[in-house]
This record gives structure tokens, sequence and C-alpha cells, in this order.
DNA sequence: CTTGTTTAGTGCGACATCGTACTATATAGA
DNA sequence: TCTATATAGTACGATGTCGCACTAAACAAG
């Protein structure tokens, strides 16, 4: 992938750039594919956090969802008014801390979340016979520890 | 990762979505890492471009950048404005097409790229000792392979 | 209780992304 | 050649990202 003038690098570092970069092409290619499936203006980002609330429960404040996507709090408060303003979720105030506030889903909220999972499920099942489950489960373990070390490597 | 209450997805299309979850986590992980590690307002975005012109040879056309980073042309343009407003790269009429522009390294440009690469030194060698080149070699076949998929896919 | 520090969230401004519409050039067909 | 279509790039506006500064609430020390 890269060639021998990059004296910046060795070549171990290069293999691990090399990962990186490819991790990278794959979630260019599949964030456009799913965002184009998406309407009413809803980005991939609304979506993961309406999946993390429903997965993972909601009630949590933007920054526990800002520190679980590792984004800015100004990104994720913004993000979570989206929802909000879409009527896929509800801020209440915290009676524990005033000055939190906590994302509840809405039945609108879960329905939508549904329905984007349906609106890529003709692309997972077209790409099933080029790419199996059992290839993905092949890089699953590798890749969640790279996941795990990246994760506890910041603060 | 995804729990059974999942009715809109098959078992197996669960596992490809968890995968390019997981994929979706590291880019950011990494990105914001690498982000950090860049001056002067550079994104990762331009240094992207930079990396490709320097390893498969500028004189290329906007148009054929944003397609070959998925991204549209309008984006694409901006991306080359800035790198040609930080004296990164040249923007040289095409004698073969009126229209176009070939985007020209400058010796700043190279210089740049060999500089972000080494700002980024320091990470991959902390991360060497916890996640090697033999990891990583494991994982870049099957990902290779995930991303022709996904590349030959689109059109 | 009082005061200094920390923390959750927002307002604002700078910049990035990207869809639509437009211009200028190129190209194919009659 | 003349005309219709296609293409590279830009202008512009809407929205997303995010750093900085601020407010309100919580908390710790005395």
């Amino acid at each position: 992938m890269t060639n021998s003038s990059d004296e910046a690098l060795t070549p171990e570092q290069k293999i691990l750039f090399g990962l990186f970069n490819e991790i990278g092409i794959i979630e260019q290619l599949s964030r456009t594919l799913f965002q184009a499936r998406l309407e009413d203006g809803l980005t991939v980002q609304h979506f993961s956090v309406l999946n993390h609330l429903v997965r993972l429960g909601d009630g949590k404040t933007s920054k526990y969802l800002a520190e679980a996507f590792q984004v800015p709090k100004t990104s994720m408060s913004h993000t979570v008014q989206g929802l909000e303003k879409r009527g896929l979720v509800t801020l209440e105030p915290n009676p524990k801390d005033g000055r939190a506030k906590l994302v509840m889903l809405t039945e609108a909220g879960r329905a939508k979340r549904e329905d984007c999972m349906a609106a890529l499920r003709p692309d997972l099942e077209a790409l099933l016979p080029h790419f199996s489950d059992t290839d993905a489960a092949h890089l699953l373990p590798g890749l969640g520890r790279l996941r795990k070390i990246l994760d506890e490597s910041r603060d």
C-alpha cells in the first residue's frame, strides 16, 4: 500500500498505518451507503445514538453519550437536539442533578430505529453472498481487540 | 453486540452490521487521535489527499480525487482549495481539457505529508507492543476483500 | 453558610460537508 | 459546421462539527 520512499515510518508501522487506512476506506464506503438509505435528513450519527439508546437503555445524559461516541459534548448536544426536534427523543430534567437532562426514547424513536435497520436490510442481504457472516466473524475478534486498546489508550 | 429484540435483521445480517459498527468505532477513535496530531487546521481529509498524491502521483483532477475518495465533487473541490491556500498544492490548467485543473504537489506539500507521518509515529510506536504488525496482517486480507466488494457494488 | 472549583449544557463563531444550480468547455451526431 | 448532451469546476445556501466562553448547578473546604 505504501512504498519504500516512506522514511518516516518503519515497516511494522507502515502495516499498522495501512490497516487504519483500509478501515477508514471501508468506513467511508459503508457510511455513504447507509446515509443514502436514511430519510428526513437523519444522519448516521443520529441513528447511532438512537441505536445506542435502544440497545443499552435510555435515560443517559448528553455528556455520557458524548464520551461513549468520543465526540465533543457540543457535537453530541447538537445531535441530541436534532433527535428531539424530530420527536425521536425527549429531554427530561434529572431529579438527581439539576444541571443534567436525561435523553429518553419516544415510541417514534424506537420505531424509527427499526425503520432504519429495515432500510439497511436489502444492502446486507446483497452483501452476504459475497461476504458471509463467517467471514465477518473471523475479523471481529481482532477488531474488537484493536478497539479496546484504542479505547483504553485515550484519557 | 445487538440483542435478540432486533427483528428487522436476521442473525447473519446482525453479524455483518456488528462488523460495520466495530469498524466505525475504530475509525472514529483513530481519526480523533490522528486529527489531534495535525497542525495549522489541517484535517485528516487534507492529509489523505496529500498522501494519495504522493503515493499514486499528482497531476490528478479534483473529479478524479472525488471519485477515489467517494465524496461529492463539491467537497473535494473545497478540500483541494484548502490545500492550495496552504501552499501544499498548485492548480495547473490542463492543456488537454480547458474545463479541468490538475492538482500538482509542491515541495511544501511533500514535506508536509512527511511531517504528518512523523507526527503519527509515536502513536504507532506506542500501539505496536499491544497490537503487532502480525495482528494487523491477519486482518488486512479480509478487510481488503470487503473493501473491494463495497467498492464494486457502488455505481 | 460561604466561597472556590468542578461539571452539564448552551450560545456563538469558524470551518467542513454536500445538494442544487450555474458556467465554461468538450464531444457526439446530423 | 451546428446543435444537443455530457462533463469539470464553482457559487451559494443549509446543515453538521467542534473549540471557546459562558451560565447554572453541584460539590468540597473551611
